[in-house]
DNA sequence: TCGCTAGTACGACGAGTATCGTACCATATT
DNA sequence: AATATGGTACGATACTCGTCGTACTAGCGA
């Protein structure tokens, strides 16, 4: 199955606040910015069930705000921070910023 | 009736992005950004109806990034940009930055 | 007073969303 | 081969959201 991410031209920003905007969502994404190297799906703990986890991921992939390779069993994740500072720059900082710092959702 | 504005300490990141992830409403902070005086709701033309308008103003109003004045049978709106840039500094700016140039919502 | 204008309130409807549980599929490991 | 691990797929459920239409209220002007 090829995981679908869009294009850095077709990052929208009315998409990526969406997927911002959930509280779960900002928790992973403050992670994996504040993590230097990708995690695993299952390192998150947001205390609710695995597929919740990946539809969460998913709504971050499909907005562009992260990137997910597979290797092995596992799937990767990555902050797209170089595309989303060149078409929204300053927006990935300001909301980090804004997010209440808080336990790391790391299992 | 009083209107509810959350205080600036009341403002979470959450519901201003949420708030933010409308294409409406997006269109209607890039006018209020670009407008020098405060605009009354009925000015913008988004080509919903009345009530609809009604409901976006309030979804502002309530995360806090607009405020609404009443002023005779008009109410009036205004960005709360002091409160935003304080609160979550740079965000305004990369967000007003991101939205893809067009008509203004004016009538 | 009689309208007109600006906007709200409320109910409805269809679409989307966050969540879960169960079933399932790869890839490692034993 | 059997099992464990990491994750997806699908259906269900309850809730939220964007939109509309109709009814309503408050202020302004003739």
């Amino acid at each position: 199955m090829t995981l679908l991410h869009p294009t850095r031209d077709e990052l929208q920003i009315a998409n990526v606040l969406h997927a911002l905007s959930d509280p779960q969502r900002l928790r992973i994404v403050q992670t994996l910015a504040e993590s230097p190297a990708p995690r695993r799906c299952g390192s998150f703990d947001l205390g609710v069930t695995k597929s919740t986890l990946t539809h969460h991921f998913r709504v971050l992939r499909e907005a562009g705000v992260i990137d997910q390779r597979e290797q092995g069993t596992a799937r990767l994740n990555c902050l797209r921070r170089a595309d989303l500072d060149e078409r929204f720059p300053g927006l990935l900082d300001a909301v980090l910023a804004g997010v209440p710092a808080g336990a790391p959702a790391l299992r």
